[in-house]
RNA sequence: GGGGCGUUAGCUCAGCAUGGUAGAGCACCGGCCUUUUAAGCCGAGGGUCAUAGGUUCAAAUCCUAUACGCCCCA
């Protein structure tokens, strides 16, 4: 571990020499200025610029706020460059047109200060926009040296450790997280203007439900109760459409008490949705189209690469279930022997696919799908027809009382939703959370809890709804070619 | 849980196979410098080589354990 803590010299060295600094700005009442206003970004001044008669026009001054990233002093003359939210400008100091106390306050600062520099635009030899100063002063001292300027912060663990430091000095860090929240911003966006109405649900529950997997738990300590961090919200956005709502969507946090990885994080961003009088296949025609949209919203096309594959969006997103899906990626099984519960096991057990867990052969099917075809689904894919025992919250099929009305869908290897036809038989709800409380007594701590008051509120009858969970730290992965979810998480989860 | 890799100056990295006084660039400090842009030139400072043991006359280097991180597998 590379964590700063001053105990060596030449940290303390370099602290010491910008604390001088401070110390010299206080006497002069000139620190930790406030108070500021008229500034323009580096993006308005490069808009601004396009008009030939603002460039060599002294009487058009401009102030730009911020961090001071590189300076270049040349005796009489200097070059410096100042950094915002929207860019970077280069700015000149002529130490002839500064005063001594202007020159000695632009001289004594240091890369990583804030800065408030005023002055007018013109050309260098070399073409660059630049600002030539006539007025600079020091806004906040910053008291610790800033990474490398040339190759930035690279030490992993400091980039997610300090992520202040990495956003300062990596622009590629900047960008993702950039895109991360237009992204977030076009879903909203895309469900607002279909008419959802976005709510909040308990993030702390009594009992945690909607999803199969092991909860946080916490206590509460004036009620003398443990309560849970939900692992999702479905339950609660489904008691929402039981009290009259129509169509809904929620963003937020779940929280899974499960193993840390490039694709997990113990807190992770969902959007669940839910819309009356719609089946599991409006759900993905849905998906298809608020994808083509956030895509096209957020990169200005519909193609994209993620590490070194192409993604076309622009075009329709295939279609298989899962029974499918297995034949095509598997030549050594039949349609038959699919169904066949001895050949589909001892299949399995050739393949080192760990079936100790499950007993049914829905289950064993849905892990021989995870292994073999998952990893696999790389191009936007729509897997149906799960089996009835992996969807205890799902539908029944019609027609097929062994699957369930529900989809994944997946890229690039990637879980990336989850949706169906809502089950809103109460009977039928009430069996499937009594099989999963038998699966959680035989030890499978990922089964579901039963919910009585869930059922409670499904007798009151709730309309036929279908609803699906996006993971958007995934998509934004997608989206922002990053290989980890951690690349995408502002503060990941750190020992 | 298993395996592989990594941890050296504030930052980016050499050095380790074959043990022999700790290196560079950036940053910082001093000097020179009027259109630079990874500015340049001269000079100076800065290290318990992740931690703890071990082997050895001698360990950043070899061995063991631990911590933290990254990747792969379960």
């Amino acid at each position: 571990m590379k964590i700063m803590e001053d105990k060596n010299n030449d940290s303390h060295r370099l602290i010491l020499e910008r604390r001088k600094k401070l110390d010299l700005l206080k006497e002069s009442g000139n620190n930790y200025l406030n108070d500021f206003s008229g500034n323009i970004s580096c993006e308005q001044i490069r808009k601004i610029s396009n008009d030939k008669n603002i460039i060599d026009n002294e009487k058009k001054k401009f102030v730009v706020m911020g961090r001071m990233m590189s300076k270049r002093i040349m005796g009489k003359s200097s070059f410096a460059n100042i950094k915002d939210s929207s860019g970077s400008i280069q700015f000149y100091v002529d130490k002839k047109k500064f005063t001594e106390d202007q020159f000695k306050i632009f001289k004594n600062s240091d890369i990583g200060d804030i800065i408030y520099v005023e002055g007018y635009l013109f050309k260098t030899k070399t073409n660059e926009l630049t600002l030539f100063a006539v007025d600079f002063n020091l806004v906040t001292k910053s008291l610790r040296p800033l990474p490398e300027k040339f190759h930035g912060l690279s030490d992993q663990e400091i980039k997610y450790r300090k992520r202040y430091l990495d956003l300062i000095c990596n622009k590629g860090s900047w960008d993702t997280f950039n895109d991360r929240f237009k992204i977030i911003k076009a879903v909203r966006n895309y469900f607002d203007n279909l008419g959802f109405i976005e709510v909040e649900t308990p993030m702390m529950q009594k009992i945690p439900g909607g999803a199969t997997a092991k909860p946080f738990i916490t206590h509460h300590n004036t009620l003398d109760m443990d309560l849970y961090m939900r692992i999702a919200p479905e339950l609660y956005l489904k008691r929402l459409i039981v009290g009259g709502f129509e169509k809904i969507y929620e963003i937020n946090r779940n929280f899974r008490n499960e193993g840390v990885s490039s694709k997990h994080n113990p807190e992770f961003t969902m959007i669940e949705f839910y819309q009356t009088y719609c089946n599991y296949s409006d759900m993905m025609n849905i998906t298809e189209d608020l994808l083509r949209y956030v895509v096209n919203k957020v990169k200005g096309v519909s193609l994209i690469n993620y590490q070194g594959q192409n993604l076309d969006f622009g075009k329709p997103f295939k279609r298989i279930t899962l029974k499918e899906s297995i034949l095509e990626f598997e030549n050594n099984l039949t349609k038959d022997d699919i169904d066949n519960i001895d050949k589909i096991k001892n299949y399995c057990s050739k393949e080192n696919i760990d079936i100790t867990k499950h007993s049914s052969i829905g289950e064993i099917q849905f892990a021989l799908f995870e292994k073999i075809v998952e990893p696999n689904l790389l191009d936007p894919t729509f897997i149906t027809e799960y089996p009835i025992e992996v969807s205890p919250l799902a539908r029944v099929n019609n027609e097929n009382p062994l699957i369930a009305d529900r989809f994944e869908f997946f890229i690039m290897g990637k879980e990336i939703a989850n949706g169906f036809s809502e089950l809103n038989d109460p009977d039928d709800q009430r069996k499937r959370f009594e099989n999963q409380a038998a699966l959680k007594d035989g030890g499978n701590d990922e089964a579901m809890y039963f919910d009585e008051d869930y059922i409670e509120a499904l007798e009151h009858g709730m309309p036929p709804t279908a609803g699906e969970g996006i993971g958007i730290d995934r998509l934004v992965m997608i989206l922002t070619d990053s290989p980890s979810i951690r690349d995408v998480l502002l503060f990941p989860l750190m020992r």
